[in-house]
Formats: C-alpha cells, sequence, structure tokens
RNA sequence: GGUCCGUUAGUCUAGAGGCCUAUGACGUCUGCCUGUCACGCAGAAGAUCACGGGUUCGAAUCCCGUACGGACCGCCA
C-alpha cells in the first residue's frame, strides 16, 4: 500500500474514497458528532465521524497519540480553517481501525510547546512529531541532498572513511575505543576525516566529498555538540581561489534551493588580522557594524596615569560607538556590561556618553581635544555611547568583539532572516600556547603556508600565514579549508616548527608522511558543519534544534542514558582492570 | 577546571520566613453537548515543593553541599 500523506489530499479529491494513516493529535466530541485532527509527518486533516456510523463507538474511545488508519470520502467543508493546509477539505468517514494506542504523553504534541527542553529530550521521539523539529530534520534532508547532487554533478565521488581511527596528537580530546584483540590499545574516533581525505588525493581520487560524522571529547555549548556531522571535501590541482568557488557556489546553492534566497558571489573576503582588529573576532557578525576604532593614538599623550601606563606599556586603546542609545544605558545598565566583559578578563569598561554635556567614567581624564578628536575619529553624535576597553591587544579586541555582539542581541539591532557571508582568510599558521609553552598549529599541521612565508618556518613563527579560509555567516564559523602541504619537506619543516619528535612524528603520522612521498598532488578542500549550517538556515541558535537525538551539555543522552556502565565481562574482554574501590 | 541561572501534580507555572491544608492553566477522569477546529459547559482526582544537611519557635521560601538541566569562560588543530 502506498501510504497517502495528508497534505496530498486537496479541493481536488472532493468526492474520492481515499486511505488514510496517522496519530490522533485531538479529539472533538460534541456529543454526537466527533472531529478528529489525523496527524502524520506532513500535516493535519480533519475527519468526521457521524452518530449513524458503525465506528462511531471507537472513535470516541480514540485518545491522543493513538495510532489508526481510516477510509473515507473527501468533501467540501462549511467552514474551512486557514490555519491548516487540508483546511478547506475533510473526510467523512466509512471506515476506522485502531492500529495502535498510546499512554498518556508527558507533554502536548503541539509546537508552541510548553514543557522544558529537559523532559522533551527525555522523549525525543515524542518531541519529534512536532513541526518544528521534523520541519529542521526536512530541511536538514534537503540541504544533504542539495550538497550530494551539486557535488556530484562536479564529478566528486563520496567515498566513506573509517571511524575507528590511530588517535593523533593535536587538536581536540579523541574519544578512545578500547581494543579487544590488542588488549591496552585504543582506536580514536575520527576528529575530522582530515589525514584520510588527503590521502584519498594520494589515491588519485582528484574529487572527494563525505557527509561524515566526526567526534571530540571537549565541553558543549550551544552550537557545539560531541559528535557532529562535516560535509568534508577535498580536490586535487586547486589552488586557494579554485576551493573557495567551489565552497561558496555550494553554499550559495543550498540557500537558493533550500531557502529561496540569492546570495551575492563572489563572497566579501577579510583578512583575520582585520577581523581581528575590527571586530575583534575570527568569525565577525556583519549583520551589524559598531566595528571596533582604535583610539590609542588619540589618547597617546594623556597625562593620566591610567593612560600613560596603557602607552608607556605598548598596550591599546580601544572603543565602540553604539548609537542613539545614549539613555538606555544606565549606570546599572553598564555594571552589567562591565561584569560581561570582564568575563573576557578585561579589567574594566570605560565609557563616554555624548549629550548636551559629555559624561562618563573617564571624562575628567581627557582634556577637550582629545574628547573632540575622539568625537571626530569616531563621528560621533548626540545620544551616542563610547565603551573603552584599554589593555593587551587580544584581551581589548576580544572583550570589545563579545561586547559588540552583546549590545547588538540585546537592542534587536539584528534583522530576521538577513544572513552576511563572508570569508575569512589568511590565518596566521601558529599561535603561542602557554600551557604547552610552543607554538602550535592554528588550523591544523597539513595546513600550507603563504609562498612566502615557508621560509620563516623555523625563524619567524608569530609572522607566518597560510593558505587558510573559514566561510562565517551571521557570526559562526560555518565552515573552513586550506590548501594543504603536498611536499613532504615542507610537511616535515612544519613539524619541526611545532617541535613535534622525530620519534612522535614517525609514531604519530609516519604512515602519512610516508604516503606524500610517492607522488603527492596539490590539493585542498573545506568541511563545512552542517548542523550550524542547518541551524542558521533553520533560524535556531541551538544546535540541539536540528539534530534527531542530540546530548545534553554534560555529553550525556537523557533518552537512553549514556554513557553507562558496562559489565564486567565486557571490561574483561577488553583488558580493562575492574576498580574495586567504590566512591 | 571555573562563573552564573534553574529544579514546585503528567506538563508548564504562582510563590520573596507564619497568609500554604501550595495558585492557575493545559492534560487526565466522570457527566452533558450534532459543525467543532487549542470545541464548550459542570464536577473530580492529582504534589516526598530534586536530594542531603544546617539556620530558625517555624523553611517551598534563607545558608551549605550533592545530583540533574541550561548559558557562558577555559577548552574546541
Amino acid at each position: 500500500m502506498k501510504k497517502i500523506f495528508n497534505n496530498e489530499i486537496g479541493i481536488d479529491n472532493i468526492n474520492q474514497l481515499v486511505e488514510l494513516t496517522g496519530w490522533v493529535n485531538r479529539v472533538r466530541n460534541l456529543g454526537g458528532l466527533i472531529f478528529i485532527d489525523l496527524r502524520d509527518r506532513s500535516g493535519l486533516i480533519q475527519l468526521v465521524v457521524n452518530p449513524e456510523s458503525k465506528y462511531y463507538t471507537i472513535a470516541e474511545s480514540l485518545k491522543n497519540e493513538y495510532v489508526i488508519n481510516v477510509s473515507g470520502k473527501v468533501v467540501e467543508r462549511i467552514t474551512s480553517n486557514k490555519k491548516i493546509e487540508t483546511g478547506k477539505i475533510e473526510v467523512i468517514v466509512e471506515e476506522l481501525n485502531l492500529i495502535n494506542t498510546s499512554n498518556e504523553v508527558p507533554f502536548q504534541i503541539i509546537d508552541d510547546v510548553n514543557a522544558s527542553e529537559e523532559t522533551r529530550l527525555k522523549y525525543r521521539y515524542l518531541d519529534l512529531r512536532r513541526n518544528v523539529l521534523s520541519n529542521n530534520l526536512k530541511l536538514r534532508h534537503k540541504i544533504t541532498m542539495s550538497i550530494r547532487n551539486y557535488l556530484d554533478k562536479l564529478d566528486f565521488l563520496e567515498v566513506e572513511t573509517p571511524i575507528l581511527c590511530k588517535s593523533t596528537p593535536e587538536g581536540a580530546r579523541d574519544y578512545l575505543v578500547p581494543s579487544r584483540i590488542f588488549n591496552g590499545k585504543f582506536f580514536a574516533l575520527p576528529q575530522s576525516p582530515q589525514i584520510y581525505k588527503q590521502l584519498l588525493m594520494v589515491g588519485g581520487i582528484e574529487r572527494y566529498f563525505q557527509i561524515a560524522k566526526c567526534f571530540r571529547d571537549e565541553d558543549l555549548r550551544a552550537d557545539r555538540q560531541p559528535e557532529f556531522t562535516q560535509v568534508d571535501v577535498e580536490m586535487s590541482f586547486v589552488d586557494e581561489s579554485d576551493v573557495m568557488n567551489i565552497c561558496e557556489n555550494l553554499v550559495a546553492n543550498v540557500f537558493k534551493e533550500t531557502k529561496d534566497i540569492d546570495v551575492k558571489l563572489p563572497l566579501l573576503k577579510m583578512k583575520y588580522d582585520d577581523a581581528i582588529d575590527m571586530y575583534g573576532t575570527d568569525k565577525p557578525d556583519l549583520r551589524f557594524d559598531m566595528h571596533i576604532c582604535n583610539i590609542t593614538n588619540i589618547l597617546k599623550d594623556n597625562k593620566s596615569d591610567l593612560f600613560k601606563k596603557v602607552i608607556d606599556n605598548n598596550e591599546i586603546i580601544n572603543a565602540i560607538v553604539v548609537r542613539d542609545l545614549k539613555d538606555k544605558y544606565s549606570r546599572k545598565e553598564i555594571d552589567k556590561l562591565t561584569e560581561y566583559v570582564k568575563k573576557y578578563k578585561a579589567n574594566g569598561l570605560a565609557y563616554l556618553k555624548f549629550g548636551n554635556e559629555i559624561t562618563g567614567s573617564i571624562v575628567k581624564l581627557l582634556s577637550e581635544e582629545e574628547i573632540n578628536s575622539i568625537k571626530d575619529e569616531l563621528a560621533v553624535n548626540n545620544n551616542d555611547i563610547v565603551f573603552i576597553v584599554f589593555g593587551q591587544k587580544n584581551i581589548v579586541k576580544t572583550s570589545l568583539g563579545a561586547l559588540r555582539s552583546k549590545i547588538a542581541k540585546d537592542n534587536n539591532l539584528i534583522k530576521n532572516d538577513d544572513y552576511k557571508l563572508l570569508w575569512v582568510t589568511d590565518f596566521p599558521s601558529f599561535e603561542w600556547s602557554d600551557e604547552e609553552n610552543r607554538f602550535v598549529s592554528c588550523h591544523h599541521p597539513f595546513t600550507m603556508p603563504k609562498d612566502e612565508d615557508i621560509d620563516k618556518l623555523l625563524i619567524d613563527k608569530a609572522n607566518c600565514y597560510s593558505k587558510a579560509y573559514d566561510i562565517v555567516i551571521n557570526g559562526y564559523e560555518v565552515g573552513g579549508g586550506s590548501i594543504r602541504i603536498h611536499n613532504q619537506d615542507v610537511q616535515q619543516k612544519m613539524f619541526e616548527a611545532l617541535e613535534i619528535s622525530q620519534k612522535d612524528i614517525d609514531e604519530k603520522f609516519g604512515f602519512f608522511v610516508n604516503a606524500l612521498k610517492y607522488g603527492t598532488p596539490p590539493h585542498g578542500g573545506f568541511a563545512l558543519g552542517l548542523d550550524r549550517l542547518t541551524m542558521i538556515l533553520a533560524g535556531t541558535d541551538n544546535i540541539r534544534d536540528v539534530i534527531a537525538f542530540p546530548k545534553t551539555t554534560s555529553s550525556s543522552d537523557m533518552m537512553s542514558e549514556a554513557p553507562n556502565v558496562v559489565s564486567e565481562k565486557q571490561l574483561k574482554e577488553l583488558g580493562i582492570e575492574v576498580s574495586d574501590k567504590d566512591e
């Protein structure tokens, strides 16, 4: 039997006999006439059971979420319901069968659901019956289909890579799987198919993609799950512009096919250093301006101890201008923002309010000339408020960048259905790690440095930049990629720069470095975070809303209660000692 | 590892030291109802106020701890 979806039935089917299956969404028993809203994946349809029907008693006994099938005649409604797609018609029940009953559900299956996320996660299979969630899964499906079709047309091959992999140092914490056959040894789940996709290029596949599950054992966020899906792409004989071109066309095609949104190509490109300088982040949200301004020079001769110290220490003074909101920011509100920037290690938040007079925490420290310079330089108008942070460059930039986003969100400065896409390019090759006391990869150790920086790898790490790029949408890092190192000498040099010992190289990456010696083509690629992309297109700010069975912030599954204890027998087979000490 | 917020019938929620024998809504149950569509009307049942300590004459309410959920910092090549 071919399933007919509720939304396939319309005004054209009047007087036809149809057979429908689904869930009882609601019963309205008028005491002689019974209306049933039948729900399936596609939506609702109204069934009518007349008192003279021999199925009237069954209809009377129906409760929410019972599974039924009915056959009946499609008729035009006396009064239509504009709220549902099938609101112009209804089905007069001629036969009704109860297929399955249902317990009383812990929360009602309606879209403006009143249940907490905790309850909904416990009963995720019921939550999925809600339109918002099933629509998100439908959207996700449309996105992956669009991507598959697009890449298929461009001769990309979809290839699966292993889930049981070798643990490699660098990067996120691995999820580990103990080996039964080799007691004491472990597989790692892939953080990304990075090494495999490069080996596919060595293997002559030339154009590869995969909708790949990736795993990182790190703490969660609203936009981060420990298990997530990446659209992973790699191609041979390409340069940066080739890869970026394919990626942005792919993304634009997804926007067009799933939401009918035209994305203007080519996308804006912004260098990493400029992004940090102007927006304090490598994933700027360009739906609003409020960029960061440097006022260090204006105050370089300031006589106050406060700013003199900043200048002497070679630190910076930066500001953002918030337009027309001077009065919104009372002392109390500013105190809240001060607390907020302190999370980012800022030592405080200074401000200047521009009205009939100029007030603010640091106004006494500034000369009239300095204030005027700030006013001119930042194009400040009456009723604007200027927030100022000073100190170490990275702290100032990060905290003002975060403040910028917070102020935009708090004041609804962001339009709905606005999408701002851009490339952030020219990432540094390395960043200093205090924890490890060495330079570590900014992207990953296989990223090709800029041609002119290859010779600096060992002598001037702080000024090496790489052929790496991130695609950013509305302040989210949605994807990124790079041209990879295809030359084993450069790869060797990179490992040296990262201070990874020859022994570690051989042990951890030996197979990979070896592969590079066998005619590796120049290659590069990118990966898109499918969950984040779906989240943005679905208009939600929570990644759990676009994942069928997501994890909580403690990386557990409330429904199945994974992770959980396993039997002693299982542990024994894996050579894992059962600890006697309990508690 | 850290900071902050939360936890009250099946669900959501009110509650600010005695007004709590805990409010309201939805759901559930019983009865009535032939054009509803979040049907309506009348009635009923339903709570270890997350858990463990403490303060107090007295705690859902204040304090400490634990568990769980959430947001964020660290972390996430």
